[in-house]
RNA sequence: GGGCGCUUAGCUCAGUUGGUUAGAGCGUCUGGUUUACACCCAGAAGGUCAGAGGUUCGACUCCUCUAGCGCCCACCA
């Protein structure tokens, strides 16, 4: 027997460890359907459940429920993301803080992998148990982790194969340094943050030095000036463009001497500060490009000035050793004290931050490698539409969403997109950190060495940095494909490995990738680079992107603000898994933030309780009737009720159906809510108990309703699926909803279910007790039939002690009265009814009435209207006028009566 | 500096390709133990769809501008 509340708690753990031993998340690799796969996007190795995760679980698996029972193989695979910098800064802290290791580096390279990998395996098993609560059906079978040997694998052969391309090269470059994590960042790992700083401009060259004005330099980092090589300014600069091309010697304060050559650029901007820009190509990518460009004339070699400690370089006279603060301060106090510091102004001064570390990034010149996205290469072997035979890595990006090979949703991130790789510059790939794929790639002296073994001779010496976590990340969705047997076979090439891997075969390219905004580039955009390259593939067909969980007042979730952050394993301890998947995506649009709150929680924990109920309700009926097998329904003989709900059933399912294929998810979570609430609930379930129930149509729509509601709350529908007579097999394994061919007569019912509301409200307006039972007397005009089948349902749901129905008849004096679909309602009420109050209601009704109409009449009197609008439009507001002015006439009457 | 989004009932949000007298949940108000559900039922109040123009027979929906809020990108030193 089921309880008179569904407790969640109860439930949820049996039921998904019974899906999970079924074997129905395992997809079948020879299967002949056609595969939907979706790749799930790799939580971190560090993390516990949040909310954002909670919400791209559930979007997920709602897609792979459906599309799992309308018949496709469904693949969803489930992993874990090694997250290089992330982890081992957290292991690293955890070593000082929580076992007193000073500097955990001391431990060694291998030492330091084994502590984080203990670390690791520990919270992915956190994890893996948190998305099982969530109620994920994913693939456990196929789990992947981007450290796995198959994976890394895949890295070396796609960092090979670039490197024989010419695509992944080593140089030294500014690259961003991250001063606290001690490692290079990639562009998009910047953070800028807008910070008031001070613009100084001092005198650079005297007047006797320009032979004119004294040449004066703004800047917001005057200790980098130490490094200088040039001086550039616009080549339309009438004040100093005689200067060009010579070089000056400078003496900074305490003692610095650098040599300084005038250069003209269009970059610089004459209207800022001085309109002359300090040149500093060690600590500035804008300067380094400079420096590239005018090379042949700038005579000094640049010098680095600050140290990857954050500190001043020993070389640097007068300020060795100081931080970059203390340079700064004695750099400008030397300036004042030479009278040479003209102006101290504040800005707003864009800083730049680590995303990891949240630390200042410096720019810095390093030996670093990186991926070449501008390069031309020959294009072999791809399946991919593209125009030309050769093209660089930013054009493929582009195409294959130019042309839509690859769909975003919603669309307008593709503009951002493109706007990104039009600004990609190219990717900084190597990190300085021992947790991650350590690059593929040999040293031997002057002898360099690329493969996937480390080759015979121990002079070689192992290239020391790992790789961008992203690096990894950017092959999952095919590198988790790839047999590890396979893998392990080093004779193979890349081209091998991939038709050689049944997975690949038949699941890739995946179908969805859905994942946060905030990761369009991180992520998405790298995934589109690297695979299309590595396999000629793309990654997936459609990229979902939806927006970040918020809280009620906007802001961001954060743990550090207990009140307002939601922590999901809470809310599934209280409200159950499927009021949490609900309350996440319900209402909600892709691309756009959410807010969420408890209240909102508990709204669809009402729900997932009125679906128990209404089924505990049928459940009864079907047993009071002795039904122990799915019953068939007799076409025959529908009430107009079945009827209407077996229509109404029809369009949700359409609905549904229709909207989780273009992924159109909040609204089908609405669509549902509201079928099962107002129309099962609120009227066929209640006008199922009186005289014309049938069990067999009750049966039908609500093992419809838990097909159609499964995708969304999986454990609260396969429960009750479980108490429905002659369903032996799991809900998970059902074939999605289908309207079946018949038309409905959705009609009738609406007739009656709009008397039944009118009579309702009248009794209402009256202040009647709902106790009390009322006579009322109905003329029917043209639906007389209709209300005369209905009127058992009319004097129950409407509580009449006494209804007359007739076709037409005299108007009621001394009674409330209301007229809809031209039929006309009265409920004589003597001495009960309060006749001013009644003409009141009247007047005002028709002078509301007489407007609309006033406004009808203007319409279907401009030619113009008539003319161009569809015909079903036109007659559609005809339609409306005959009702209105029918209704005012009558009214008019009946206020004339009073 | 460029780009994007949001602005709809007190609050949180839906609104498919332009055709409703603009919807939901929560909250509010009035009443309620009626063959499941008080995690409930019935009814109600509440909106010049940010503002101004334009296109159209018709605009919440398309275009332009304005304002407020938010986000992303960018080498103005």
């Amino acid at each position: 027997m089921m309880d008179k509340a569904y407790e969640a708690k109860k439930y949820e753990d049996d039921i998904y460890k019974k899906w999970e031993e079924s074997g129905v998340f395992t997809a079948d690799v020879n299967s002949d359907k056609e595969s939907f796969t979706i790749s799930m996007p790799p939580p971190n190795a560090t993390g516990v459940l949040h909310l954002g995760h909670a919400a791209f679980l559930t979007i997920e698996d709602i897609m792979i429920r459906h599309r799992r029972m309308k018949g496709f193989e469904a693949l969803w695979l489930p992993g874990t993301d090694h997250a290089a910098i992330a982890t081992e800064s957290v292991v690293i802290k955890n070593l000082k803080n929580e076992q007193g290791i000073k500097n955990p580096r001391s431990l060694g390279r291998e030492g330091l992998v084994d502590e984080i990998k203990k670390y690791v395996e520990k919270s992915q098993g956190t994890i893996r148990s948190q998305i099982r609560k969530m109620g994920a059906s994913c693939d456990w079978s196929r789990e992947g982790y981007t450290m796995d040997e198959s994976l890394n694998r895949c890295v070396n052969e796609v960092f090979k194969k670039m490197y024989d391309d010419g695509l992944i090269y080593r140089g030294e470059r500014v690259v961003n340094w991250d001063v606290a994590l001690q490692t290079t960042l990639a562009d998009d790992e910047v953070e800028y943050e807008e910070k008031e700083g001070t613009l100084y401009t001092f005198e650079y060259l005297s007047a006797e030095q320009t032979g004119g004005d004294p040449m004066y330099v703004a800047t917001s980092r005057p200790e980098t000036k130490l490094g200088d090589t040039a001086l550039a300014i616009h080549p339309d600069d009438t004040r100093f463009g005689h200067l060009v091309g010579k070089t000056f010697d400078v003496e900074w304060p305490h003692g610095r001497k650098i040599k300084v050559t005038v250069i003209a650029d269009r970059e610089v901007d004459p209207e800022f500060g001085t309109g002359v820009v300090g040149v500093t190509p060690f600590h500035s990518k804008v300067d380094y490009d400079l420096w590239q460009r005018h090379k042949d004339i700038i005579q000094s070699y640049p010098i680095q000035v600050i140290g990857e400690d954050g500190f001043i370089m020993e070389t640097i006279d007068g300020y060795a050793g100081l931080s970059v603060e203390e340079a700064r301060n004695k750099f400008i106090e030397g300036l004042k004290n030479d009278g040479r510091l003209k102006l101290e102004e504040k800005y707003a001064q864009q800083l730049s931050i680590s995303y990891r570390s949240k630390m200042p990034v410096e720019p810095l010149p390093k030996l670093q490698w990186f991926i070449d996205v501008n390069k031309r290469f020959k294009i072999e072997n791809s399946k991919l539409k593209l125009s030309k035979s050769e093209m660089t890595l930013k054009e493929i990006m582009q195409e294959v969403v130019k042309n839509h090979q690859i769909r975003i949703i919603p669309e307008r991130f593709e503009k951002t997109y493109f706007h990104w790789i039009d600004n990609l510059q190219d990717w900084c790939i190597s990190r300085q950190i021992w947790w991650g794929h350590q690059v593929p790639v040999w040293y031997k002296d002057e002898e360099v060495y690329v493969g996937i073994e480390s080759p015979k001779g121990n002079e070689w010496i192992r290239d020391e940095d790992t790789l961008d976590t992203w690096f990894s990340s950017a092959l999952w969705t095919w590198s988790t494909l790839i047999d590890p047997k396979v893998a392990a076979d080093t004779s193979l090439s890349l081209n091998d490995l991939l038709e050689k891997s049944p997975d690949f075969n038949k699941f890739h390219p995946t179908s969805v990738m859905e994942t946060g905004y905030d990761i369009l580039f991180f992520w998405v955009a790298r995934m589109i680079l690297m695979t299309t390259y590595a396999t000629g593939e793309i990654p997936f067909e459609t990229v979902y992107l939806h927006g970040l969980i918020r809280t009620r007042d906007g802001s961001k979730m954060s743990k550090s603000k207990p009140e307002t952050c939601i922590d999901p394993l809470d809310m599934i301890d209280k409200y159950g898994t499927d009021a949490l998947r609900m309350s996440v995506v319900t209402g909600s649009t892709p691309g756009n933030d959410m807010r969420l709150y408890e209240e909102k929680i508990q709204g669809y924990r009402n729900f997932t309780n009125k679906l128990w109920n209404a089924s505990r309700f049928v459940l009864g009926i079907l047993e009071e009737k002795s039904i122990k097998d799915e019953p068939k329904i007799d076409y025959e003989k529908l009430s107009d009720a079945d009827e209407w709900i077996l229509g109404k059933l029809n369009d949700t399912i359409q609905f549904a159906d229709k909207g989780l294929m273009e992924y159109r998810i909040g609204e089908v979570g609405q669509a549902l809510y509201d079928f099962l609430w107002n129309d099962f609930c609120d009227w066929y379930l209640e006008l199922s108990k009186g005289e014309k129930q049938n069990p067999a149509v009750l049966y039908y729509v609500l093992k419809n309703i838990l097909i159609l509601l499964h995708p969304i709350i999986p454990f609260s529908t396969e429960v009750i699926w479980g108490e429905m007579p002659g369903q032996n097999e799991m809900l998970i394994g059902q074939k999605y909803s289908e309207i079946g061919g018949k038309k409905y007569n959705i009609d009738s019912t609406s007739l009656i279910i709009d008397v039944i509301t009118k009579i309702r409200h009248l009794r209402s307006e009256n202040k009647i007790e709902p106790i009390q039972k009322i006579p009322v007397t109905i003329y029917g005009n043209k639906s007389i039939n209709i209300l005369e089948r209905g009127s058992e349902d009319i004097i129950r749901l409407a509580r009449i002690s006494d209804l007359t129905l007739k076709g037409s008849g005299e108007k009621l004096a001394n009674a409330a009265t209301d007229i809809v679909n031209g039929i006309e309602i009265f409920v004589p009420l003597d001495g009960l009814v309060d006749t001013e109050k009644e003409k009141a209601r009247l007047e005002k009704e028709i002078s509301n009435l007489s407007g609309y109409i006033k406004g009808l009449e203007a319409k279907l009197s401009n030619d113009n209207f008539v003319k161009n609008a569809p015909k079903e439009v036109v007659d559609g507001e005809k339609s409306k006028l005959d009702e209105a002015k029918d209704k005012v006439e009558k009214m008019t009457e009946q206020l004339n009566n009073l």
